[in-house]
DNA sequence: CTTACTGCAAAGTATTTGCAAAACG
DNA sequence: CGTTTTGCAAATACTTTGCAGTAAG
């Protein structure tokens, strides 16, 4: 059932995830297509966004501060969220993608995913401190 | 500024969050007390949560799905949440908690902290699944 | 007395949903 | 045509906040 149809704005919310390296919220891909088309609603952009995530072709990120961002890399990885900006960073630490199997061994659920977040100051928030300490 | 008060509503919240193994969420909490101060509002208790964690007394989980919940447990370390009964899990992995450190190494932002989370069906839901389809 | 904390209600943020009209196949 | 998708607006879920009164130091 629910055979999925082809939509002119899906495709336009799903390349702009696609091409953006900011993971981006509902809003910014709202503001981002609003050229594109002008009478889209953010509804629209929930509902796609989320359908994309259910397909598998972007992964959903939350944050714990703020409204959700959206990542086209599903590959796993790492995020830092830097508390000041809130710029996501992505993290590629292979070395913690065995991460789901090691555990998954002697656990008695089924472990379908996992994500890591690493919080703090990024670089740039980091400067601007001292800049203003300083003046 | 701002020097701290008691206040046997916030020992009371302090005290349910410490003596529980069910990371409550604000409203678990809320109910939780009702009993000893009727009149307690929500913003009470999220007012209260909020500052626990600031002074690192009680930890927050964001869940990504439904309230944030809220833990005992400060230490580093993992939480297993079941996408369909929602209930959290500790995982002790000990061997992911030089996680910061490392990644810490080459990084030009200051990093102060970490979450991880795995996502999948607890055993419980597994096994209720699994009854439902025979009858 | 002075400042922090409370209860209440209202506001704020993020997201979801019902519905009639439009688009797709 | 039948089904999916859209735009709009209203509803929902969770959390924060302003304020006048109460409690703590």
């Amino acid at each position: 059932m629910a055979t999925l149809k082809y939509s002119r704005q899906r495709e336009s919310i799903r390349e702009f995830v696609m091409n953006s390296r900011e993971h981006p919220t509902a809003d910014t891909v709202y503001a981002g297509i609003k050229a594109e088309f002008p009478n889209i609603s953010l509804g629209t952009v929930y509902r796609n966004l989320s359908l994309l995530v259910d397909l598998g072709e972007i992964a959903k990120i939350t944050t714990g501060d703020g409204p959700d961002r959206f990542d086209c890399n599903t590959k796993p990885h790492s995020h830092f969220i830097c508390t000041q900006c809130h710029n996501i960073t992505d993290i590629e630490a292979s070395e913690f993608d065995c991460m789901k199997e090691k555990v998954a061994e002697g656990f008695d659920g089924k472990i379908t995913g996992h994500m890591t977040t690493f919080y703090g100051i990024c670089k740039e928030c980091l400067e601007a401190k001292k800049i203003k300490k300083t003046s």
